[in-house]
Formats: C-alpha cells, sequence, structure tokens
DNA sequence: AGTGTAGCTTACTTCAAGGTATGTACTTAC
DNA sequence: GTAAGTACATACCTTGAAGTAAGCTACACT
C-alpha cells in the first residue's frame, strides 16, 4: 500500500486534504470504497461464479443460496459501476439478461477466490484455533 | 415477523451439510465468518498493520484515523479469536499489550494485502470506468 | 381473460454494526 | 488531590445494510 509511493509530498499545499502516507488508512480513500464492493458478503460469491463464466440473473440468484433479488441486483449494478462486471441485455420477451467479468474483473477476482479459497482449506486451523482461544 | 426466513427451512432438509464444490455458496457455512472478519471494514486495516510488525494497542488506534477504541477492541478480539492475532499482555502499570500475527495470520494478510494492493494501483481504471458507464 | 415469466424497482421494516460517552484499576507526575 | 495515561468494558443510541413483499413490463401460452 504505502510501498509504491512515498508519504505526502506535495499534498501539503492544500486545505482539508488528507496528509497520510498511504490513503487505505484515511477514511475518504476511494479504494475503501471498491474494497468494500469487492469483499462484500454477496460480492465476494458473485464474482467467484462469475469467474466460470457467463451467468443470467435467475442463475445466479438460485446458486447463491439466501440472496435476495434485491441484493442481487443491488450487487450486480455496485460491480457493474466499477467495472468489473459486464451487463449484456437482449431485447426480448421474457427479459434475458447476462452477466460476465470484464477484463479487469477477472484481475480482482482471481485475487479475492485466493483469498476465499485460503480460509475455505484453512477452516479446520481456525476451528483448532477457536478451540484452543475458548478453553484458556 | 410471520416469516421467520425462508433460510432456514431449506437448510434443515439435509443432514450432509455441503455436496457443493465449495460450501461457500451455502448460508450457514463457518467460512463466511471467517471471511467477514478478515475483510471486514476494520479488519483489513488492522491485519496489513501488523504485517509490518508487533504493535501496541494505542499504536492501532492512532495510525487508523477514525476507528474508535470499542471497534479496535472488538475488531482484534475476533481476529484473535480466529487465530490470526497474537495478543501478549505485561502486568505492568500502566497497562501494555502487544499485538503481532500468527504464522495463520500472515499467510492470509498476504492474500488480503494483495488484495489491497491491487485495488489501489488500479484504481485510476475504476475511476475511468465509472465515468465512462456514468456518461452511457 | 387470466396466468406465468425474467429482471428488475420501490416501499416498508428490521436488526446489527458501529459511534459516543462513560467507567475502571492502577500508577506516576504535578 | 487531581489530572493524565493505558487497555479495555459497558450502556445507550444512531445509522445503514439487508430482508420482505409487492408492483411493473410485455409477450406467450391456455
Amino acid at each position: 500500500m504505502s510501498g509504491s509511493n512515498g508519504v505526502a509530498k506535495e499534498v501539503v499545499a492544500s486545505k482539508k486534504v488528507s496528509r497520510r502516507k498511504g490513503d487505505l488508512y484515511s477514511a475518504q480513500c476511494p479504494s475503501r470504497g471498491v474494497l468494500d464492493h469487492v469483499t462484500s458478503r454477496w460480492g465476494v460469491l458473485v464474482l467467484i461464479l462469475l469467474l466460470d463464466g457467463t451467468h443470467r440473473f435467475s442463475e445466479l440468484r438460485h446458486k447463491v443460496e439466501g440472496m435476495s433479488e434485491k441484493m442481487l441486483a443491488q450487487t450486480l449494478q455496485a460491480l457493474e459501476a466499477d467495472g468489473f462486471v459486464l451487463r449484456k441485455a437482449y431485447a426480448v420477451i421474457p427479459p434475458k439478461v447476462e452477466y460476465s467479468l470484464t477484463a479487469m474483473g477477472r484481475e480482482v477476482t482471481e485475487r479475492v477466490k485466493m483469498l476465499a479459497t485460503w480460509i475455505e482449506q484453512n477452516l479446520p486451523r481456525v476451528a483448532q484455533a477457536r478451540a484452543k482461544l475458548g478453553r484458556e
């Protein structure tokens, strides 16, 4: 994060602008919003599903257990707005809409998936740690 | 109020819980809880800070601007319970407590950081996508 | 005529995350 | 004696994220 470039340089001149080192630690950093979308409860699941390929709205809704239509629509819109998801609507009745990942979307999702996969695979270790700490 | 929730019904049916590829898509999967802790608003920041090395409570609080003491304590406890963070308290006055990552914590955090770094570095692309979609 | 369908939108409600404010235990410094 | 520092706990309250439910479109089927 703060590694890419130096500490605050020219920022000093401005008024209320953040004098932060890494902007991740400043509350009004836009990275935070994107991170929130990508790591949101439903966002993670939708993204990883789309890594397999194009899916229709109803397919996604059916696959992700417990997600309401409202949340699916909302999640997809946020991810589309960020340029991670591509929406392709066909002018037919009943409606048909296909969702897929953009190139950018695939890049983030790969990283998201790495994280998710690690957690799934290491869940036993976490459970063990939990049990151990619970005893003490 | 009338309908407690629709999810519960589906869950009851199967004893052999998840025969899915990843149980991430089933609502009651413990992976989600861990994922939520790790990718939570404050969790991400605390973890990445701890990747640099041991920090005291007050140091963390000071570095992550906008985080209340309550949230810091809560976040640290969740991460400690999951076995990602090690808490070391010294019996001195005034109190001194040091927090660091466990081996497991370092593994997850590296993945979290990869994701966070990607987002920070590709923020311009996201902004561009946002502007483009906004026009249409 | 009525029903179903896919992909939403909108209105209403609920619940928990998170903010604020305070207390505590103990010591050192003023 | 009182203020300040440290690492919390606890109670209270606000905000917003997410659930529920209904409506909408426009055609095709019965």
